[in-house]
DNA sequence: GTCCAGGGTATAT
DNA sequence: ATATACCATGGA
């Protein structure tokens, strides 16, 4: 039906393609599914589930409601979600131009023009995932974030399929750390992500609070006061959640991996060299470091 | 069996 | 400030 359908328009410099491969990495992901073109998953509007697809249109990005109605306050919802998602606020000018000049940044960007920063817009579920993804193989934090989803999260169903709504930090926060440790979460990982669970579901630490403080380094150091976050994941979550288009995660493995790749070094850079090649793209690290990630696959 | 994987904490110098 | 042990699982 004609009303099940909204428009999410997008700016100059995206591509549907870019960010749908982004998102198709892992066979794993449990928080949407895809099928050829299409994205489609289910998101919570005022306690209801909605369920709804993303494809793209000449117009932009064609959003379906396959459970719920674009009436009223889902469809702003779900195109706000989309915007957040896809970082469709964003102009890339300033960026591809630093990156035309740039020897590392320059095949990336050529290959992967239209790729934004994907976002993981709730803050928990950025969390867990950037802690679940600490120290192993991104494969298995998919299989732990899959048993934690599966577990502790809302099964929405819609077309013979099952969609999760991701698990409420109210809930996570009165657990035992044995519940997740039956995961094969450790039990430092376990204690990091119910105490952060806490702190959500109190009040004590929000998306919008952490915006509010604007300065990275300063929302940075906040984050890195909570156990379980070091500058890795607060940098992590800047980048994928509060869309700080500088923030850089300059432990990744994964960026030290492409790196070495882009710049044809023998080894992978140290901390300081990783530092030392984003000098360059102060401003832009974040969209510099997605950018290599694609390098990899 | 060893090493490494989208790190972080605790402890010792 | 910097170094090391430890966490803990799974794939190469």
């Amino acid at each position: 039906m004609e009303t099940d359908r909204v428009i999410v328009h997008t700016p100059p410099d995206f591509s549907f393609p870019e960010c749908l491969a982004y998102l198709s990495r892992s066979a794993d992901e449990c928080m949407f599914h895809i099928e050829g073109e299409t994205v489609t998953r289910a998101l919570e509007v005022d306690g209801q589930p909605v369920v709804f697809s993303m494809s793209e249109d000449p117009d932009g990005i064609s959003v379906e409601f396959k459970q719920g109605r674009p009436d009223g306050k889902a469809g702003e919802e779900v195109s706000a979600f989309i915007r957040d998602w896809l970082d469709l606020g964003r102009d890339l000018t300033p960026f591809y131009e630093l990156a035309e000049g740039d020897p590392l940044l320059r095949q990336a960007v050529r290959e992967h023009r239209g790729l934004r920063v994907v976002g993981i817009p709730d803050l928990f579920e950025t969390f867990v995932w950037a802690i679940l993804g600490q120290q192993i193989t991104v494969s298995f934090a998919y299989v732990l974030k899959k048993r934690f989803v599966e577990t502790f999260g809302t099964p929405v169903e819609s077309d013979g399929q099952t969609f999760w709504i991701f698990p409420d930090a109210g809930a996570v926060a009165g657990f035992d750390p044995d519940a997740l440790r039956e995961l094969k979460i450790t039990g430092r990982k376990s204690e990091y992500i119910i105490d952060i669970a806490r702190m959500i579901a109190d009040g004590e630490l929000t998306k919008t609070g952490l915006l509010e403080l604007k300065d990275d380094k300063l929302i940075e150091k906040e984050l890195t006061a909570i156990r379980g976050i070091g500058p890795w994941t607060a940098n992590y979550a800047l980048m994928r959640c509060l869309h700080s288009p500088d923030a850089y995660p300059a432990a990744d493995v994964g960026l030290h991996n492409a790196l070495k790749l882009a710049a044809g070094l023998d080894r992978k850079p140290t901390l300081p060299e990783t530092e030392a090649f984003a000098e360059p793209w102060k401003g832009w690290r974040a969209y510099a470091t997605f950018y290599l990630w694609r390098l990899l696959h």
